[in-house]
DNA sequence: GTTGTAAAAGAATGAGAGTTCCAATTTCTT
DNA sequence: AAGAAATTGGAACTCTCATTCTTTTACAAC
């Protein structure tokens, strides 16, 4: 008897992410995301609650698609140099476009509302947590394939993976250019040997 | 004849300096502003200009006091591990504050707006350039003592810092413990070596 | 002390924010 | 074929935003 959604909301929420990364939470109106979702405003509000409940609910989706993009370039490169270096182009591959750069979704987002919202926060530290148990396990991998010297500490590596990936993106922001992040990627690994 | 001013343009300004580092451009209004700098607002605006000179303005001085402690750190350590780490635990310390982390006013504006204002771009464009040139001047100072092999690229070094150092200042906002960041910062300088 | 000038105070303005509501439309089941 | 129910479109609402305006106050020079 109901009336079908002649949207699909997974797809349409997709919209909602390039917006939010683009523009972050508090540059992005609510006419935006009605114009750039092409759905009605009510529909919006029916299908995904409010601003906050639709930014968290784009947040998870960008969590999820990267976490699964991340760990299967990790799984695939038995080389932990190799899929480092990798990762990190997917990364740079993803903030670029079209001559600038957005960064990433996370970082922009920690940098923009992690003091700002308790649900976020808690949203953007367990997808950091994630992040860091995927660091640990490659590098674990990789040190019992005599790839990293046993003395290597994980956990200070893991971290400053993070940490440098979250400053890669940040500052692609003024330097678009694959290149020299990647350059830069190169020096960074160099905390392996 | 004119009547004085009865508060000091540099200080006030600081004040908002404090403010907009700790929330951001969108997220800080004009009246919080009026709140924080115990100014009339009128007397903001006939000072400052608009909310985005009032930025501008702050973002210029913040700058302008970051480099002079920077180099003034730099130029006191003889070695250049040692003054790099005190760099970056002088960013920690500036950063942290009752148990979490506004990160860093340069970084937070490069993720904000930097794709969103052409003349906070340029500032931002420019800070990083002074902080780039510095750092290669330390390296360089560095090798010429022998503390940095010849064969070391100074150029990717130096991105390499500032790359780091932007993710350090993100990455705090959900890691607000110096200990951690710090050693993660011993774990980036072995780029050095 | 008078005068002129700019600062201070705070109300006022208009634009745009997020959100809600209602009439109209559409579509799927019975 | 018809009715039920959710979607849709767009206006309406309230609130807050940045900014301006008018009046009042205070200082410095003559």
């Amino acid at each position: 008897m109901p009336r079908t959604k002649n949207f699909n909301p997974e797809e349409t929420l997709e919209k909602a992410v390039k917006l939010f990364w683009q523009q972050g939470f508090h540059a992005t109106s609510m006419q935006n995301l009605v114009n750039a979702l092409g759905i009605n405003r009510a529909s919006m509000y029916d299908t995904y609650g409010d601003k906050d409940q639709l930014f968290a609910q784009s947040l998870e989706s960008y969590h999820a698609t990267e976490t699964k993009e991340v760990s299967a370039i990790l799984y695939y490169y038995t080389d932990i140099r190799q899929g480092l270096y990798v990762m990190f182009e997917y990364f740079v591959d993803a903030a670029l476009t079209e001559g600038q750069s957005r960064s990433c979704f996370h970082v922009n987002t920690v940098v923009e509302l992690a003091n700002e919202s308790e649900v976020i926060r808690e949203s953007l530290q367990s997808a950091k947590e994630l992040h860091l148990k995927m660091y640990r396990t490659y590098l674990e991998y990789g040190k019992s394939k005599g790839q990293l010297a046993t003395h290597k500490e994980i956990e200070g590596i893991a971290q400053t993976l993070y940490n440098f990936q979250c400053g890669l993106m940040s500052a692609s922001k003024l330097n678009a250019q694959k290149e020299q992040l990647m350059k830069s990627v190169t020096v960074l690994l160099e905390i392996l040997d």
